[in-house]
DNA sequence: AACATAGTGCTAATAAATTAACACTTGAAT
DNA sequence: ATTCAAGTGTTAATTTATTAGCACTATGTT
């Protein structure tokens, strides 16, 4: 069980607000959940969070810009990971396949190409180890 | 925000370890999750997943085996899709290129090149559509 | 200067989640 | 047949989460 379980459903909405918007005030989160609870509310619970330690937050003029300590890169991996663990029994193979059965129309030709150069170079550094 | 957004913290955990293991009795249950409560309160929250309806279960003998309603393969992709958006920017082909990166030593060159088919297969529906 | 916006700290009520106890039933194995 | 493990339903206590109000301060804009 990773550290991000122990998050309250509340919580947990937040800290994916700041990961996706990187930084935010407490109004910008507000705004960005669907069904937010009351503006004080929001501010108690980044409070919660910040007490916590996942977030912290710097001024910028007269408001408050809260983000996460634990940077984006670091929070997706321990995220695909548990989606790997979760749903694909632990293959990440499994798991890459459905990201690209289901994103089809959401990747270029040229975003292909890439991915493919990609994994041709993983297949030599792959080979050249054995 | 999706619906597991829903759900408490001990529900989530418990339905993670539904998904993980397909299907699994209030003990099963109760033994895969570190920090465990009581079998009494394992017991209560299986049978509010049922409730709530995201959850059935089957008789197996003296036990009950319970298990998602929601097929694993529907639900990985809405966790997928998640991620994605959290962390990736929307952008699959972000996405994809992490858990390359992050799995590198757990893809078997045989894998790497299935994946390479794959994506050269998706290149020539999307040239064909052009 | 006055206003709107967005902070602060503190407090408190309510709702939901979590935990567990009790009394009882049932299938499988010794 | 008796014991064990694992179910059942019901109830209740406790803890956490969630919500919001209040009085106040500070910045930027008109």
């Amino acid at each position: 069980m990773s550290n991000a379980d122990q998050l309250s459903r509340r919580e947990r909405q937040i800290m994916d607000v700041l990961y996706r918007l990187g930084e935010a005030s407490a109004k910008d989160v507000q705004d960005s959940i669907e069904d937010a609870p009351s503006y004080s509310s929001v501010r108690t619970l980044l409070g919660k969070l910040k007490e916590k330690g996942h977030i912290d937050h710097r001024e910028s003029g007269p408001k408050y810009l809260y983000f996460p300590l634990v940077k984006r890169q670091v929070a997706s991996r321990s995220a695909l990971r548990n989606v790997v663990k979760t749903f694909f029994e632990d293959s990440p193979f499994l798991a890459v396949n459905s990201l690209l059965d289901q994103s089809v129309n959401a990747l270029s030709s040229e975003e292909l190409s890439r991915l493919e150069q990609l994994i041709k170079a993983k297949k030599k550094t792959l080979t050249e180890k054995e």
